[in-house]
DNA sequence: TCTAAGTAGCTTAGTACTAATATAATCATG
DNA sequence: CATGATTATATTAGTACTAAGCTACTTAGA
């Protein structure tokens, strides 16, 4: 309930999630439904930049969850090379999901499966050339998606926003 | 590069996040990538969040996608109906997947489907009496999840990061 | 009024996952 | 050092979606 109709400083109109809560609070005036403002939120941008970098990816031919594997293994550092094991616990997937992103990467050249030498049961999946010089063009232009989105705010804005992030996501992490 | 290591007020260890930052400056010192900061936690939130909704919705025997569409149907006021049509566009869904749903919710008597007088290529869904109880049992207890996780946080950086996320929602939906 | 274009919902084929299970190899204990 | 438990990857069946295209119906224009 505004006092007054005038928009603060900084202050934008009311958006589709803004609606969605009101929906709510009119329907049940019981609920209490301003959590739903944060984490609606939360799950739209996560979803529509979600499609975003989707469709930048796949102009290196590859999916997001494809991405995730050829990042995870640059990330690592020279050589390269990581066993499934350790990437499917690094991006909360079944060994069923890795198996097919691993299939379709190899089949794509971008890295390759080795046997371990240490342990017959494992394997050591490793970047190509290709894999690697794919991976940083597509990082990038990920990246540069974000960072117009996110150029939006203040760089003040920008560090008080991930501060709060972290602190959210440390507090559901915990749970 | 801190020049001590007292830790602020507020503020947190470094997380799963700030260590793939991390990882990315020292293997690409030319990257910048703190934009994957806050991405990287809000893909992070969206995902631990929405699978523990997904947990709460099923003591209803419904997944998220269903209990979406009941609660467009209920937020929409009496008498609770609305077209397929127009729900697809609410939750960007294609209409293949607004038909699979609606088959699973009117199996299970959440809702039923009749045709439009007025438009005979259209139909009207409305939410049954089991429906009603459903999605309202369902959503009080998903935003109960919501809000324990959001009470970590102070009544002021609530609202501050709920301010953040629109400005930022708002940039993202634009473009 | 007839017809072309557009719209609503459904169907089909294909994709990317999960859960459960199988297989093979390794580790730990008596 | 034998064996029972555990681990790493793969396989299978089932799920929830998308993209493309179909049918039936509605609308706008000559």
């Amino acid at each position: 309930m505004r006092h007054n109709t005038v928009v603060a400083e900084g202050e934008t109109d009311s958006d589709a999630v803004d609606r969605i809560v009101e929906q709510w609070r009119h329907e049940r005036p019981d609920m209490a439904p301003e959590p739903m403002a944060v984490f609606g939120r939360v799950y739209r941008l996560a979803r529509i930049v979600g499609d975003g970098q989707e469709k930048v990816y796949a102009r290196w031919g590859i999916t997001r969850g494809e991405f995730d594997v050829l990042a995870t293994l640059r990330r690592a550092g020279t050589p390269y090379t990581l066993s499934p094991k350790a990437m499917t616990a690094a991006l909360m997937l079944t060994s069923g999901g890795m198996t097919g992103r691993l299939d379709k990467l190899e089949r794509a050249g971008l890295v390759t499966r080795s046997p371990d030498p240490t342990d017959r049961r494992a394997l050591q999946i490793a970047l190509t050339e290709r894999g690697k010089r794919v991976v940083e063009e597509a990082a990038d232009a990920g990246l540069e998606l974000q960072r117009r989105a996110l150029d939006t705010l203040s760089a003040d804005d920008q560090a008080q926003l991930g501060d709060l992030l972290r602190k959210l996501l440390a507090a559901v992490e915990e749970a």
